[in-house]
DNA sequence: TAAAAATACTCCATAGGTATTTTAT
DNA sequence: ATAAAATACCTATGGAGTATTTTTA
């Protein structure tokens, strides 16, 4: 097998080329005089060229030689760069890591999560990219993010899918609605409204959950209106058009013509899942879902 | 002793990186797999980083192995740059060549020479720098150049000297002069006019020469007028000034108011010499040397 | 459970060390 | 004549091969 210049030939050239005397560059690489020859000699050979002009009282570097010296010096620095700025990426100090979240995510924990992360890891740069499911799914396949704040979990082979905490679902309703008891909506008061939902695609989507949600409790949301997202619910909400399901973090939010009410039924809570490839096993997504985690426990 | 990336590692991991399998990648590498997965492991065990997510049907490559695959291709590709860069710098086929020269030498040999090097060694880079011999001496010592054509030959213990070959000495003397036989001018009749000479130090010095030689036929030139060099003395000459001694390749130059005579004398001819550093071994000075000494082997 | 990577263990190639010779000035 | 590099020869480290186990989906 052919046999090519190597690093430690480098080495041992670069110590010769600056003491320009074997016996030093020897003592300087802590190796023996003869293995220093032999090596140079070695490197001479692959490369056709003489490397030195050897002389009584004197080494000198050929053409050939300073050539050499300068290119180097150039790779080996580009070498320990390298070195340094991998150590970096694998300690998860810094990289790349991008974040896709449900919108209704925003109010909850995400905000707390990416927050103590930024704490953490100040060099790892975020990409915060607002999406439904589907797009969750698709772009975590394609690879073009690598951590999906979903609800509810996407459902794939090829994730792994961690449940961070589980809270309530509230009613966000027109502020002018009057409801027998104050401050709660029972289940008829909720199905006598437009139930507005979202998003319908892809199955099982947060409206699917809602709606199985109820039904289990013997409410039927027969009076279904489907928007987008979160925001163009509220927004239909604001200006009366009906009741909107949500998890109990979005009431956090203040928005003119909203109030938000507990739901007089026993109904499951929500999940918000944090998913990642299964085949994911970098430093950046293993910190950055620690961190989750540990946020979650605490603010249960 | 603590052991570095080398490029056995480098290679391997550009194969596992580019196969995205190490079966596949051991294959392509001529090695079976277990010494692949054992470099790989150590690769990152020295970087603290891992480099491949390792999966049942994919091997894909984590944020730190995507940045290393980058700049590793550099490395490489700069590396075997580097090597064929080096491989002809070897051969001598390219490269610089830094040649000092009298301006004597610029009438004989010295042009057939650089013409006959260039033929041969067209992408070698000359420098050709007219110098007295003083100048020859110091710019060889402090290696600002190469090779340095004197007349006489340059007398340091650091240089090798080669003649190439020997000429004649004639003189210059104006169109005016009348001599008592034509076309040779004896050596009394040079002695009854002012010798021009050229240059005066560095001792010996080619007037030296022409002192010594007159001297040791006999004719002591006591009407003596220095100047830095032939071009000078030529001048002088056409103005009537006085006779100069020069070496007969000169008298290839047709000059106003100059005429070339042969001397009436037995006189030591005059050699160019070729001088370059003792300890110059590169290709590029070897084969320019070669190269002179076939053609003043042929012209002579 | 099956494909692929990791480990265990052996062997050999090659880099390094010591003693000595050759080279160059 | 002598300092320094090159060669001879031996030793030992570590990379490669074969057989096998472990992992993961």
């Amino acid at each position: 097998m052919e046999k090519s210049l190597n690093i430690k030939q480098m080495s041992y050239f670069i110590a010769v080329a600056e003491e320009l005397h074997f016996g030093r560059a020897a003592e300087r690489l802590n190796v023996a005089q003869p293995p220093l020859s032999r090596q140079i000699k070695q490197i001479e050979e692959e490369l056709g060229a003489l490397l030195f002009n050897r002389g009584r009282n004197a080494v000198t570097l050929t053409q050939a030689g300073e050539r050499l010296y300068v290119r180097l010096q150039k790779i080996l620095a580009d070498l320990d760069d390298t070195k340094l700025e991998i150590r970096r990426l694998g300690q998860g100090a810094e990289g790349r890591l991008r974040i896709g979240f449900v919108g209704s995510s925003t109010y909850g924990l995400l905000p707390t999560i990416i927050k103590s992360f930024r704490a953490n890891f100040p060099q790892v740069n975020l990409s915060l990219l607002p999406m439904n499911n589907a797009q969750l799914h698709r772009a975590l396949i394609r690879r073009e993010i690598d951590i999906a704040f979903a609800r509810p979990a996407l459902n794939d082979l090829e994730f792994t899918t961690r449940h961070l905490g589980k809270e309530d679902v509230v009613a966000a309703v027109p502020d002018t609605l009057e409801t027998a008891l104050n401050g709660v909506i029972s289940g008829e008061e909720v199905a006598a409204q437009n139930a507005i939902l979202y998003p319908e695609y892809p199955r099982p989507s947060f409206a699917d959950f809602i709606i199985d949600n109820f039904e289990r409790q013997g409410i039927q949301l027969t009076k279904r209106v489907f928007t987008m997202d979160l925001q163009t619910a509220l927004s239909l909400v604001a200006i009366g058009e009906g009741v909107c399901i949500v998890p109990a973090s979005v009431s956090s939010t203040r928005r003119i013509g909203i109030k938000f009410m507990k739901i007089g039924l026993e109904l499951e809570q929500t999940a918000l899942s944090l998913n990642h490839r299964l085949d994911e096993r970098g430093v950046q997504v293993n910190k950055f879902v620690t961190i989750a985690q540990q946020v979650a426990r605490k603010t249960i």
